[in-house]
DNA sequence: TTGAAAGCGATACCAT
DNA sequence: ATGGTATCGCTTTCAA
């Protein structure tokens, strides 16, 4: 059997309440009682349960993530990041793919819940109101990363999408293109309508104009995404310059344009957005504005532990500056 | 603050172990105290406490899933699996990104042990025999998959690397080619092994050789798999057909053929291996050796849930075959 | 069919 | 400086 407290406390000719202080350097000991249990503790190689700890009021070290899909980059690499500056601070993350879908959603948070998480760091958007207003309603901490929560006072890592969309459009507008189109995700994505909305401003400024019909709404498929560029690159007046809302999107531009005989960036230049590995296996590569995910990664976690130490500290809304990566989809 | 079993025996009128039993289903209890005591859980929004039953010796119903980097698409897809399939029975899962560091390795598999996780799943490669041997010790419940522990009794899901090499060889063979490299990873890692020893061997059989020279071997990165590629097509002689160990490698392969003017698949055929999202998005398209991502995830979690409830079954190596996916970066 | 009570492994308060 | 003991929320005999 694994070694308990009691163990330990037998084996050092003490009571579990002195192993507890020895542990956690509370209360007074003695060095030299300190150091021999400690020694003991090692030799039995006995490692505190955290479940036994959890259960009388301390953490769980533990926190869980709720993202659309594990396996799509962005989220992988927002995963990664979220993960390491976790487990520098002694802290697992538990990953909860949602696919968006509401019920999973409910279902994980009600699992996390159950299993006593420290706190939940969100990557997914939730629409439903009422399960906002639930979810806060439990006291568990909780952080957005790269998704807002509309009137909440929640801490918040965000990249700013306006802004992104916005150099987006310079960007294109420098080289001169004059028709436009974008490639969206749903209206839903608080971060979607944002990168839209920067780039129709950065077009206006400049007197042009971004057509309703020209913004494609695409599910999180490339292959929906492909079918859409299509129908766009098809039409009577195929435009220019095509902004797509994230990598997978761009890709599938990428092989509707392929497929179509334009090529890029001669025929259709292609910005992007995450700036993930995507962007950088294509070909031609992608421009795309960058996150700085291993930074979001890092300052949610830092704002959830935060929060554990301090529940009651104002809460923060943290907007960090994306960046034009420019590679060959959109310069000639 | 939230209800506990007390709250609810209080306001059903009954005891505890009343309660318990209605939860579980264990014991004799009238059906009609039974529905009313569901209904005041629900009424009262009560949720068991996981942290509570795993200390009286149940399930924590959490796995930990140890993998080189949850930012590469092949492990994020697996991980993917192993959540879904996990999720569906009930469990959550701790993700775990070594680095194939040993240092991690050790770190994640004494903090998932503190957890009191009821299993682990390891898609890392062990080479230390140090760590095997301390691993088996615990009595955890253990599954690897698409890495093989050397001589140990353990469950294991693996694709038929070796098979999988030859297929990279016949097809690249059938396509005429006489001269062939290879870009692995290290040596260490099992699968990686044995897709040399499977393209290899099925050169021989057709009289064709592979020299220790033409096989690179690299770390884990695309840029250094890039520049192990550069190396080889600036030879003296350079091959007409190159086979990559995994997706990333290919990629670097595929730029450093682009920067050396190297045409594909005209003067250079790749066959790649894993076939992740990787392989569908480059230009041209990689041929390359598939492995059931998502089959293979789900058989794992079936045998460490299985090994859960028959600690004492005899241990199973699952092989599934591979599938050579044809796409445009192997045939002319 | 139901309940009282011991126990799981730790923490923390209060004595000593 | 150290120890006794109640407690956390639940499961599980064993009685009633």
């Amino acid at each position: 059997m694994k070694a308990t407290i009691y163990d330990v406390a037998r084996e050092a000719g003490v009571s579990i309440a002195t192993v507890s202080n020895a542990i956690n350097g509370k209360g007074k000991i003695s060095h030299k009682r300190r150091q021999e249990i400690l020694h003991i503790m090692e030799r039995l190689d006995y490692h505190p349960s955290v479940i036994a700890s959890a259960l009388t009021g301390k953490r769980t070290y533990t926190i869980g993530l709720l993202i659309p899909d594990i396996s799509n980059p962005f989220f992988a690499e927002i995963a990664r990041a979220v993960e390491d500056y976790g487990h520098e601070m002694g802290y697992s993350v538990i990953i909860c793919s949602t696919d968006n879908q509401i019920e999973r959603i409910e279902r994980y948070v009600l699992l996390l819940e159950q299993k006593s998480v420290d706190g939940i760091i969100i990557g997914t958007g939730i629409e439903d109101t009422d399960s906002i207003e639930r979810l806060l309603k439990k006291k568990v901490p909780i952080a957005m990363i790269a998704r807002e929560l509309p009137s909440a006072a929640v801490n918040t890592v965000v990249v700013d999408d306006f802004a992104g969309g916005e150099m987006a459009a310079r960007h294109l507008l420098k080289q001169g293109h004059q028709t436009f189109a974008v490639l969206a995700e749903s209206y839903k994505v608080s971060s979607s309508r944002e990168r839209i909305r920067g780039f129709k401003q950065a077009l206006v400024e400049s007197k042009f104009e971004l057509a309703d019909s020209a913004i494609m709404i695409c599910d999180y498929t490339l292959e929906d995404a492909k079918q859409k560029a299509v129908m766009l690159l098809q039409s009577d007046s195929p435009p220019s310059a095509l902004f797509c809302c994230n990598d997978i999107l761009a890709v599938g531009a990428l092989q509707a344009a392929k497929e179509s005989g334009i090529r890029i960036p001669e025929q259709l230049a292609l910005v992007s957005f995450d700036n993930t590995i995507l962007s950088r296996v294509t070909d031609p590569p992608l421009t795309s504005v960058a996150q700085p995910m291993e930074h979001m990664g890092r300052r949610v976690v830092e704002m959830i532990i935060e929060e554990l130490k301090e529940p009651d500290v104002v809460r923060q809304r943290i907007v960090l500056q994306p960046e034009l990566i420019v590679r060959a989809s959109s310069v000639r």
